[in-house]
DNA sequence: ACTATATTTAACCAATCGGTTAAACGAAAA
DNA sequence: TTTTCGTTTAACCGATTGGTTAAATATAGT
């Protein structure tokens, strides 16, 4: 919860390309995994934490775990950026 | 430079209330320093990433250095978030 | 030249981070 | 029910992070 969890989340560049991987829609891990050169297991840590700040949801689906994107907590992030460039709104 | 810098300088909630502090004004080092509750070593050390980052600028004034915001390269974060929401611009 | 003030840098430390491999788990298929 | 497939969790490791105190640096004042 917070900006804080969601800046956090940001911050690593392997966590902005998945949320970049799930613009277009949802995947499954497996997939989203054999897109970097770490182990799937890393890259779930990574799910995790982008799960944990809710930049992410996840649904079984049989053997399948997907992922989706949700950018609504992103607004508290563009609201306090814009909020420091002195704007009215993002 | 780069959105990596950036974003991983925001990372830091001392960094970001930092931030806020310079944005009525520029600062000397010591009055920012003072209004957190770790040492000064600890406030410089904030400040040289959030200057690596160019989020800051500083000049120096006699015995004083002031800070300022730079938010310049805010610009680059907000699209590559308002990208991700799936929006022409900021 | 000395002293005081403002700030950074150095050396160190515990905690967090991002990776690994191996084991565990959950659902489907044989 | 045993095996296989997709994924997460556990245990571990080296690097990075954010803090500390003490020493160094830079400028101003006496």
């Amino acid at each position: 919860m917070g900006i804080q969890n969601t800046i956090k989340a940001l911050s690593d560049p392997i966590r902005r390309e998945i949320l970049e991987l799930l613009k277009p829609g949802r995947l499954p891990a497996g997939e989203i995994a054999n897109k970097f050169p770490v182990s799937g297991a890393a890259i779930s840590k990574h799910l995790s934490v982008l799960k944990d700040a809710d930049l992410i949801r996840d649904t079984r689906e049989g053997k399948f775990i997907f992922y989706e994107l949700n950018t609504s907590v992103l607004e508290e992030v563009l609201l306090w950026i814009s909020s420091l460039k002195g704007e009215k709104y993002d």
